[in-house]
DNA sequence: TCCTGGGTCCAA
DNA sequence: TGGACCCAGGAT
């Protein structure tokens, strides 16, 4: 940290307060005092220790910076600055604030989500012996022989203390070894975050002309292995004739990892000093390099063009745009064009996709026309990476990142520009811990603070996105025909009911699908079984007593996974072995019912013995690379039926699929949900859209259903989006759910069902008190009404967008679930609350 | 009398 | 959230 002097702050005089926010969940930030000698360097946004609490320090994020002592309290002081340049913008401390305000958290969740956690401020206490300690007197035996012990070690929690000296109740010992100061306790504050290093090995400097090499590979002949490795060196690395290239030196692994050279000698010539041994950091995205072969300069369709052209005319009035595109319409060219415009005018560009990894096709096309400019986010990337995303988009080396729904939360300071590609996706929303925020709303509100563009794409948009471009709050612009003259394909709706009268059904496929797949296999095309199910079937039922396989925690029964004869809980990853005889009365006669995509694969097999079957869905991509390996499979027809879970229907673009077979598309359209009919349509119509991809030749779309009749099929099948839209917007109008209210949904949890019941019931008394029995709806069981042992209640809360005042509004909700939570003859109950649930 | 577990409160 | 502090009840 250098002193500057003349500084025009002022610095020695004025006393700094500054605000922070702590990893503790409490809605509230934390007053510190300055010290003045790191006046001149205290930033929004930099991480500092404090003292917090008796015996505890923690690291915090400098949230505001002020004079105002505070009144109530006497301010501590700050005990360390962590960072020299803030961790985070000024931007993003504002953005946190918006988010834990509008979506009822605390700043310190998002800050949680929000950061990598190599950079997170973590409180797992440690305890150290305190170097300083010389009153050895005043200690009891017992004591003084626990602080020899902690003594040899830099630093352990208190349960490695137990471990270690192999005793219990010694709490009570280091309690009195902190009075006693003998042993300090800390809070590990240091950053986890280690760049990746290589080592490598050069030639010592001498050796760079020509005469000092030959005299050195001369004195070696009596060490032959030690000129072995010189000589490879020098065969390696081009020194003679580019003498600079020396430099760089050569991977140390280049010889420690091969067994042609003998590890002892290379240590002997770097201990010599023939050899010298240095450290690079190197980029852990270093691997993809950037192909400008293919020119970056894409090249649009004049239907392409027309939709960049109103889209860039559009944002000159509206700040959000919807991209409504069929499938296989080429938006990828669009947004790139895009992306390269705005980077070209200096600012940033962020590009959500949902779960990344399902789109690797278009990370790999984005990497090849920006190259190093590009980061990728993404949930399967170790921390470091994370890390080093954050970072690069501080320095500035990413000016372009595309990423899932948390990268919304990386440090910008000028976007120019946010895609978010599939805007439909539910996997933007996020549900579980807090923030339960959804990345499409936060990236309009994150653009809206940086004057920024959003794009909304999708082949299918959200009802609420679709209805705001209708009524003129986002600009709207349609890409109604595929890319290169491709046709859209054609559907077949298969009768289940009336294959099965026929006795034409084998299992669970209809003679027409095996027909098809048989007749694309014949013509060396692929294609694709979708099923939104995985696992073997979905549960284990008795014929004789009708017992059903159900999870021990949750209200759900188990699936069936017939590769490792297991049975497992969707919701809570429980697993059991699949019992010989019926639990309920020991017949023999257990079989399963319904089937998942393991099981389709097992059928396909017994179909077509010699195809060549491959299954994608969570369980067989769960290993950090299978997905990029089993896509690479796929691309290089190695695979000719793929079957896989609603992961196979974003964004992967083969070539050769002409046929695509839909399961169960009753049990979608059917799902007790809202949204279950738009879903089935956008699920359905992106399978589809992996079907017929090229120009030659239609593909086909074969869905079973035991009803042909239905409503939203024919939509479907006429790929009549606005039709669907008109339908379902009625319904959301007439029951007076969003666009037309926003919803906020409580969940009362509580491992008693009485009390759960009860606490729900209060919420709801105290609840309807001000708002009115038509916008509070419940409470009733959520449709898996028991998770991890507790027991759930929903409160729907449904309020006018026009009449009501929606901060009010949350305010009140807000102040409600707190008296639940401090009721005393409510104990254990728990609320979460979840601000545009749907 | 000491120890432990549970509950409650509070942090700047 | 974590920990300090207090109280009750069991082990010693």
């Amino acid at each position: 940290m250098q002193i500057a002097e003349n500084d025009d702050f002022g610095s020695e005089e004025i006393t700094l307060f500054a605000d922070l926010i702590l990893p503790v969940p409490v809605a509230q930030l934390f007053t510190y005092r300055v010290p003045r000698v790191i006046n001149p360097f205290i930033k929004n946004g930099a991480r500092v220790v404090v003292p917090f609490g008796k015996n505890r320090v923690v690291t915090g994020v400098v949230a505001k910076i002020h004079q105002t002592p505070p009144t109530k309290y006497q301010a501590r002081y700050i005990a360390e600055l962590l960072d020299d340049e803030p961790l985070v913008t000024p931007y993003q401390i504002e953005l946190f604030h918006w988010i834990a305000d509008y979506y009822l958290c605390t700043v310190g969740e998002v800050l949680n989500v929000a950061l990598p956690s190599g950079l997170k401020i973590t409180s797992q206490s440690k305890i150290q012996y305190n170097p300083d300690f010389e009153y050895y007197d005043l200690l009891t035996e017992e004591e003084a022989n626990l602080l020899e012990e902690i003594k040899k070690y830099q630093s352990l929690t208190y349960e490695e203390v137990e471990k270690r000296v192999g005793a219990t109740n010694i709490n009570h010992i280091i309690k009195s070894l902190i009075g006693k100061r003998a042993i300090i306790l800390f809070e590990e504050v240091k950053e986890k975050y280690k760049p990746k290093v290589l080592k490598k090995v050069k030639l010592n400097g001498r050796f760079e002309t020509r005469e000092n090499l030959m005299e050195l590979i001369a004195q070696l002949d009596k060490f032959p292995k030690q000129q072995e490795i010189i000589m490879s060196y020098v065969s390696q690395v081009p020194i003679q004739n580019v003498p600079y290239s020396n430099r760089a030196g050569l991977e140390k692994s280049f010889f420690t990892q091969n067994e042609a050279f003998s590890d002892s000698a290379l240590s002997t010539l770097i201990k010599k000093g023939t050899l010298e041994e240095f450290e690079v950091t190197v980029s852990r995205f270093a691997d993809v390099a950037p192909d400008f072969s293919e020119g970056t300069n894409i090249h649009l369709t004049t239907a392409q063009q027309r939709a960049f052209d109103e889209i860039i005319t559009q944002f000159q009035s509206k700040d959000t745009v919807l991209l409504h595109g069929v499938t296989g319409s080429g938006k990828t060219e669009v947004y790139i064009n895009l992306a390269q415009q705005v980077l070209a005018s200096g600012s940033q560009v962020l590009f959500l996709l949902p779960e990344i990894a399902l789109t690797t096709q278009i990370v790999v096309r984005l990497k090849k026309v920006f190259g190093d400019k590009l980061g990728i986010y993404h949930s399967k990337f170790s921390d470091n990476e994370r890390v080093e995303v954050w970072k690069g988009v501080v320095s500035g080396q990413f000016q372009l990142v595309v990423g899932v729904r948390s990268a919304i939360f990386l440090p910008f300071d000028s976007l120019g520009l946010i895609i978010v590609d599939e805007e439909h996706e539910s996997s933007y929303k996020q549900y579980d811990p807090a923030p339960r925020y959804h990345a499409r709303d936060v990236a309009i509100v994150a653009a809206q603070r940086q004057q920024a563009k959003v794009l909304l794409g999708s082949a299918t948009p959200a009802l609420e996105s679709y209805y705001q471009a209708l009524n003129g709050r986002y600009g709207f612009v349609q890409l109604l025909e595929r890319y290169g003259k491709a046709n859209l394909p054609e559907f077949v709706l298969i009768d289940t009911k009336k294959e099965r009268k026929s006795k034409k059904m084998k299992f669970e496929f209809s003679s027409v699908l095996i027909n098809e797949l048989q007749e694309a296999l014949n013509r060396n095309e692929q294609s694709i079984v979708f099923q939104n199910r995985r696992g073997y079937s979905s549960y284990l039922q008795c014929e004789e007593c009708g017992w059903i396989g159900e999870c021990e925690n949750c209200a759900v029964s188990l699936t069936y996974h017939q590769k490792d004869a297991e049975l497992r809980c969707h919701y809570c990853g429980h697993k059991e072995k699949v019992p010989k005889l019926c639990p309920g009365c020991s017949s023999t006669k257990v079989r399963t019912v319904g089937f998942g995509t393991e099981k389709l694969e097992d059928q396909l097999k017994i179909f077509f013995p010699t195809a060549r079957i491959a299954r994608m869905d969570l369980d067989t991509t769960r290993a950090k690379n299978a997905y990029k390996e089993m896509i690479e499979d796929i691309e290089q027809g190695n695979v000719d039926i793929l079957v896989g879970t609603q992961m196979i229907s974003k964004g992967l673009d083969f070539e050769n699929v002409s046929t695509v077979g839909v399961f169960d598309a009753d049990r979608m359209i059917h799902f007790p949900d809202l949204r279950s009919a738009e879903r089935a349509f956008q699920l359905i119509t992106q399978v589809s859209g992996r079907a017929g991809r090229r120009a030659d030749r239609k593909g086909r779309v074969l869905i079973q259903t035991g009803n042909p009749s239905q409503k939203i099929l024919q939509k479907i099948i006429t790929n009549d989006y606005i039709g669907m839209y008109e339908e379902e917007i009625k319904e959301r109008e007439n029951f007076k759910y969003p666009p037309f209210t926003r919803l906020i949904k409580l969940t009362v949890k509580h491992f008693d069902q009485t009390t759960a019941l009860q606490s729900a019931q209060k919420l709801t008394q105290l609840l309807l008190e001000k708002m009115g029995e038509d916008r509070v709806l419940g409470p009733q069981p959520p449709l898996v009404e028991r998770i991890r042992n507790r027991f759930l209640f929903d409160i729907l809360i449904k309020l006018e967008r026009e009449k009501v005042n929606f901060r009010a509004a949350k305010a009140f909700i807000l102040e409600k679930v707190t008296d639940i939570l401090t009721d005393k003859t409510l104990k254990g109950t728990d609320v979460t609350i979840d601000v545009d649930c749907l």
